[in-house]
DNA sequence: AATCGCTATGGTAACGTTCCCAAAATATCA
DNA sequence: TGATATTTTGGGAACGTTACCATAGCGATT
């Protein structure tokens, strides 16, 4: 059986702590409890509780071993409510269960841990409505800020946010207001594309995404690249897809159709399109890459067990979660440095591109003086 | 310009309001700037925001327009500070980038959204200190729940954890007091097994993964399995792995040196060693599934992009999630039923399974009685 | 010995809600 | 019309912290 000691205090220090101490039997003890348990007042607690040097030795391991007796924890709620600060982020991604944002999250995740920070996630799956309503929530949960791969066109909702906010991903260009992470699209289509040139393929065929931002970059670059070395863009044939396996296939059937033997090489803007033409490169009875050559964009890990591996131009997926996180514990903190940053994309090499044996660069300059 | 009306309070309201307003161009709109606007009290406010029966509907109307006009949102903090509960929810898994759990998460993301709850994502990395850090994170936050996956084997750590709680996935079996959720490993080795044996293949070899409970499990299922079917289950070729791609690869290549020819089945206890095997296979210069078939076991989304592609025993991801996500909203709501759940797997059937054409069943009674 | 500074402590008011109780306003009935 | 239900409102007191101010100690300085 425990009995409490009776106390001295006459004032309204008595009726808290009796109110505590009759609850205390199966309530999560405060700091109110551990003031009473060490003899202290709760400003003393907190002040042992934050490292704070106004206190005395003594004093501070007598809070802390009360502390270890209770299994005090401290209330983050009420910490947060009054100092204004949660600790806790956000990220709204489209997808968590695609394997890109996943990557994108663990980088970020790390990233908080190391500043004790914790993550709330949010899968807007493209829909801006969805966006939105992920946006209030983090708002309303008090987060110091966000990460955000924004989907809505409009700036309103992200105007509003109020809060640090962080953009990752392609579409962050629409907002140069605000600070972003990305990998550098341009620096990854010409590293792809100086690679296939370096193997002979001057002209590969174009597997592009639908008709987006992401999209028009993708071509812009092709474009000045082609310019610099003398081959005419318009040359160049192309086919569309959505981002996926099937419309790859799709997309690498009809491309077969048009181009015939003369399609030795493939560049894809992302790793499932690429797959897909993988699979319809198969199905039309030819080989990779001893047939077409194929290089993927993303740096998905599926890629990697394809038959022959994919090789691909790699987003620095993990590290724009990181960078972005890091960027936002910055803005929070107060080093209110807008910046924009663009992480490189890198070759992964594995087996889909071969050597192209056959004529060599159909120079814009050859077919301008033949 | 905007004027404020002057109002008629002379107690302590007045200090209230213009300390509120006073301050009100900066800071985000609380339940009191609502009062003043609407000309209610706080606790009216509060009864229009909770959608209260105890409330006139032209006092709601007012309070609601003040609430538009003045964009004011909840205090999430304060409300859960109050009512104790704070609509957010704890999800420990070992790492979201690996496409098992970023389902698995996916999985119970949506189930929290469609009850109105956010989720906090931690990964523990397969590390006990981890786990034990994000568990106390989650508890600091006073998060209304969790669901995890634990890597730790005490059980102080979630024995301690003093909210409810899900498990999930395989390990939960060492925790049988407490709720969980997890695949049926037993009917989906059983659904494998059998699907080989329709296919002429009644004795696979095994690619098992490292010593621990989910090994023991599998094998298990097969040996009884086995049994059942008159088959010598020692008889078995078996080699060892750690659930990676290389590791996969390596134990197939062991395999394939000792069984050689006979080797014409391997059943991998995941997908990841299986595309290793896959890699494998090739490397030896022969063909799957034509030499030898290959199935796996997980679901991973690579497995559909492999040459074959990858016929697989899947374990229902995003359902564990999901099913996950339902346990603990029950057990937050005080239906406290105390559940275990075992979600079926499902046979992905792609490319790698060939009809065995060899011989028929090696019977364990041929063999006794021949 | 009185004064000054400094450190260590206690008390109290926030933070923005919700919850409970009391009181006011209104409706209902005899 | 007066008394009694019933609905609608207001006023605090929590929730568990932190921030600020005041003050009690106490050695050092004059």
């Amino acid at each position: 059986m425990v009995t409490f000691p009776k106390y001295q205090w006459e004032d309204a220090g008595v009726q808290a702590s009796a109110v505590s101490m009759s609850k205390s039997r199966n309530r999560q003890p405060t700091i109110i409890d551990i003031a009473e348990a060490a003899g202290v007042s709760k400003s003393t607690v907190a002040r042992a509780l934050s490292d704070s040097p106004h206190i005395g030795e003594k004093t501070r391991e007598r809070v802390l071993s009360a502390v270890r007796a209770l299994g005090y924890e401290r209330n983050h709620l009420a910490q947060s409510l009054r100092s204004g600060r949660t600790g806790m982020l956000g990220l709204v991604i489209p997808d968590i269960a695609n394997p890109f944002w996943a990557e994108v999250a663990r980088g970020a995740q790390d990233e908080a841990a190391r500043s004790g920070a914790s993550l709330l996630v949010f899968s807007s799956d493209w829909d801006p409505a969805r966006e939105a309503s992920h946006l209030r929530a983090l708002r309303q949960a008090r987060v110091d800020g966000a990460i955000v791969n924004p989907v809505a066109d409009n700036v309103d909702g992200l105007g509003r946010f109020g809060l640090p906010v962080v953009l990752i991903g392609s579409s962050a260009e629409r907002f140069p207001e605000l600070s972003s992470v990305g990998s550098d699209i341009a620096q990854g289509v010409a590293l792809g594309l100086n690679h296939l040139a370096m193997l002979g393929h001057h002209r590969p065929a174009l597997l592009l995404g639908s008709p987006r931002l992401a999209r028009v970059r993708f071509l812009r670059v092709v474009h000045d690249h082609c310019i610099a070395h003398d081959v005419d863009p318009s040359t160049l044939l192309m086919e569309e897809g959505e981002y996926t396996v099937e419309s790859g296939r799709a997309a690498m059937l009809r491309l077969l159709e048009r181009g015939g033997d003369a399609v030795r090489c493939v560049f894809a803007a992302n790793d499932l399109m690429a797959l897909g033409a993988l699979l319809a490169v198969r199905e039309a009875g030819l080989k990779c890459p001893d047939d077409v050559s194929i290089l993927g964009f993303d740096g998905i890990p599926a890629g990697a067990f394809s038959d022959p591996g994919l090789t691909t131009v790699a987003k620095p997926a993990r590290g724009i979660g990181a960078e972005g996180m890091k960027l936002l514990v910055e803005a929070i903190e107060g080093d209110v440095e807008h910046r924009r940053v663009l992480l490189p994309c890198a070759l992964e090499v594995r087996g889909s591109l071969a050597e192209d044996a056959g004529a060599g660069p159909a120079r814009l300059a050859a077919v301008g003086r033949g």
